[in-house]
DNA sequence: GAAATTAGTTCGTACTATGAACAATTGTCA
DNA sequence: TGACAATTGTTCATAGTACGAACTAATTTC
């Protein structure tokens, strides 16, 4: 008998919906922009500069051949560019096109626009404790999972709140 | 310049992870289930008894000619029946297989044990926190967009956090 | 300098998601 | 009652997603 009495239960679908209402707010700005979700998703993370294949792929946790596709699709809408590395001639840098980062930005604002305003209604104090037990949240997973690639200094540098 | 110094930035940059995260652990248990997480999540819908295809595009946000394909799918490797509705001949009914029911609920199973892992180490307060603050993000939300079809009585009856 | 490793691509397959057009059924209301 | 509208779900064509296996080219290792 499956029900949802135990805390536990209700904790899980707690996260679950989430991650499905993160995925929705992601979903409806990525045809605003008319892109993919997929498309936009690597279109942000290309926002600070370029950065290599292998690097994309540990991001997005997608296999080597996926990311290929990805790129491909991206490159020939012309959000995206192949660039050589010039150190390591097997190696490419993707990098943003001036529409692309014109488009990157938009999409990330309206994200962030988005799921700010759902919690606009919070106050500020429990919008930062959501903040940083989402925080250890990660942590965790990231110690107990091995490396997980950052592209910068986001969220983990947010004070645990525990301990 | 796009830079992660705002609070409000890193709030959704944790959000966005967060998500990333679930998605990436239904994707590991789905897998080992030999299920995509679609159909995963299909199923997890399930568990609780037959339901229609229109409330399944509420609940999974799709289209209809999209959930048709996946319930063909899930139909066609015997984890799902399609049942006629008695009262409105259009209609049917979306229906767990025995082989499906076991599925469904090792597939709920692993992903509730997953979650529930990364947080153990966070002391009760902070999880039963954690739970709520999200609920009312998600209240918040679905009083934004009007209807969300919810299963049963899940995470929305957490007392709220706010007042 | 041969062998192993690493970076990316190609290819075949299965799955995901959509919109438009459609058939069948049910509901409305004049 | 009987035409018309709305609802339920399917089919089809199209584009995109994701994977693993096999592959090429460049780099490291020994």
């Amino acid at each position: 008998m499956v029900t949802t009495k135990e805390p536990a239960l209700r904790f899980t679908e707690a996260l679950v919906r989430l991650a499905h209402l993160v995925q929705q707010v992601f979903g409806e700005v990525s045809r605003e922009h008319d892109l993919t979700p997929q498309q936009a998703q690597l279109l942000c993370l290309l926002i600070d500069g370029p950065v290599g294949m292998t690097e994309l792929t540990r991001a997005l946790h997608l296999e080597k051949s996926s990311l290929t596709g990805l790129v491909d699709r991206a490159e020939k809408r012309g959000l995206v560019v192949r660039t050589r590395d010039s150190r390591d001639r097997r190696a490419c840098r993707i990098e943003l096109s001036q529409d692309g980062a014109r488009i990157a930005v938009l999409a990330h604002e309206g994200v962030t626009r988005r799921l700010d305003a759902l919690t606009e209604e919070l106050p500020e104090q429990h919008r930062a404790l959501l903040t940083s037990a989402i925080g250890d949240l990660l942590a965790e997973h990231t110690s107990r999972t091995g490396r997980d690639w950052l592209p910068s200094g986001h969220v983990t540098d947010a004070a645990p709140v525990t301990r």
